[in-house]
DNA sequence: TATGAATGAGAGTTCATTCAT
DNA sequence: GATGAATGAACTCTCATTCAT
């Protein structure tokens, strides 16, 4: 679908400062997530869109500007999520299957996981991460049952969170089958049972 | 001369292979636990134990091999888990909370997550999963429910794995709060919930 | 279309190729004394008289290019001094005391001293100075003493020299006190006296 | 003299540690005299005495403390320099001169005046030249003359430094001459008038 | 003419590893 | 068996420079 920018001269994209740096974003987000941090070389990421490695420098200053820029441009974990348990479970086996991310090595939910030491880094990846968390705890803030308003409501989604995390880093970075190829459909019952007895 | 046992580190270890080699391990199995494969470096676990650079590669071969040996020295997870749900669930909250990982952030499941590329470290790593996983699976047999025995139950017991790795990373890696500094007790509800939700 | 004059960087300098020039000539000239010429960058140069970095090698074709226009568009130093052991005692104290040259680390002779590897660049540094000691020896040619028509004249003007460029580098890169901060008057005396027993 | 180190196997100098410091610390000295600390690479360093760039690391911390080592490492200015002007006169001809520094530009007052930004260098460096200075106005400090103990004989003994510093760049990197070819006697007048002037 | 995207070469630094002693 | 000197390869980063537009 997006596979190539606006308006790129197909061939080899040139001089199109905005495609060259969207391009290596990408290169960079797959790579981070894949191999982690210190595993990923400027080498590597620069090799993978074609370009020179001093660009990265001109667009995103340094390594672990880099690395920002990629956090910073992740999809959001766990957005649109319509209220209720169901459609929680449901988006969150979507999430977790390879239907929504066919390669699942790049989930960006891998590229929080590695560190880098960074002060910032840490706190994006905390951001993200709870707002995931607030998001689930917002799906299930309409229900009536005295756990979702309980004060560890917030612990709780975390918990799904956790789950999540886990789940995505079974799958990739482990292969743990029969986890590791399971479908959305499969998945659906399980999380749907964790859900309702996480909230009972 | 004076052997030295294991938990005895008294004045300067000498000559005493066993114990050394066991220093290095323990020592390797926090810096790998705590910073990653890439980011340690066997000067610094050397260092740990005081002892020369070379003694990792007599003893374990290259980096590699330090890593596979921790790794194989790593305790079992999940290991002697009573039959029965409540059981798996307090095994589960008290193994993820802080009390029998005062310092969390070496917890045996994070060094599992760590370096991707060897094969034989992610068929170790496969395995030790699988494993537990599987005595996840015979903690819950005995009951009378379906579920137990449906053909995903290992599935089932995959999630709490993977409930467990998220857990695991969120607190140590993450520091996502409240779940970063919650205790076995009030962990203990929600698994339990989660436990009998996923198996009902 | 509005023309600068060279003293005047009014508000955005445009389209006045003379101006632009000279500005650029002045940054170098200011940076290559302070920092030497391998640490001056071409970009900072421009971004000192805000222009793009391309204008440097339009003009100047390159650093080297730069350095050597800078070079020669340094001024001369002990020009018009006039004749006699007296005045020329009293300009070079005057040269040498932060008097005429506020920003001492910006002195033309402190760019004499930079960067070695060009040929070119060495006959010009070469020939400033010798126009210095040749200044000097006129200064002192007029007189009646013996040594001032001396076969070794002009070395002796030389060593003047020597003790000029000593005292540059001392009062800047070394700040040297008290020397770095002596002013023009303080300075006097002892340079006649130098002046006076090399001449004697 | 110094050609060759203590006991080394002469053919290819190995496993001889403090050898092989002694002759980075003298290749060292030799560049950054020679072109300055910017210009000098570490693999031309580790070139010039055939070993492993990562010795210098090794041994030495960092271009900076390579460069501190070669400064702290250099002889001593104007050391042991007899009482009386006459002497002194003497040892400055003598050391201004190629006789005691066959290859003039290796002099160590050149390492001196080349930049490092460093805090500490520029420590080292003052440090250096104002023990020079100190030393010079010792030898003169037994004179009768009432300029020895006028409040300004430290600014006369740096103005010798001064001088001094002059005549080494003016000999090395600019190769002034006659100045840059002049024998330690033909300056030995020249210099005697400028110390008897200045103490006048 | 002027801009800025893109490049290539080389810097210091770091690390696992090897090799004499 | 154990030490530490020495190596090679790779990394990030920096800069002058070139090339389309």
């Amino acid at each position: 679908m997006s596979s190539d920018s606006t308006s790129a001269p197909a061939g080899r994209r040139r001089r199109d400062a905005g495609a060259t740096k969207q391009a290596l974003l990408e290169a960079a987000q797959a790579r981070f997530a894949q191999v982690g941090y210190e595993s990923t070389t400027l080498r590597d990421v620069a090799a993978d869109v074609g370009v020179n490695l001093a660009l990265i420098k001109r667009y995103f200053g340094s390594k672990e500007g880099l690395f920002k820029a990629a956090l910073a441009a992740s999809p959001r974990l766990m957005n649109d999520v319509p209220a209720g348990r169901a459609s929680l479970a449901e988006a969150l086996s979507r999430q977790l299957a390879t239907d929504s991310w066919p390669e699942f090595d790049k989930h960006p939910v891998l590229m929080l996981l590695r560190a880098s030491g960074d002060e910032q880094v840490t706190a994006l990846r905390r951001e993200a991460l709870e707002g995931a968390a607030q998001r689930i705890l917002d799906a299930l803030g309409t229900g009536s049952s005295p756990a979702d308003r309980s004060a560890d409501g917030l612990l709780r989604a975390e918990l799904l969170v956790a789950l999540g995390v886990g789940v995505a880093v079974l799958r990739s970075a482990v292969g743990l089958e029969p986890l590791a190829s399971v479908s959305a459909e499969e998945l659906a019952g399980p999380i749907q049972g964790i859900v309702d007895g996480l909230m009972a």
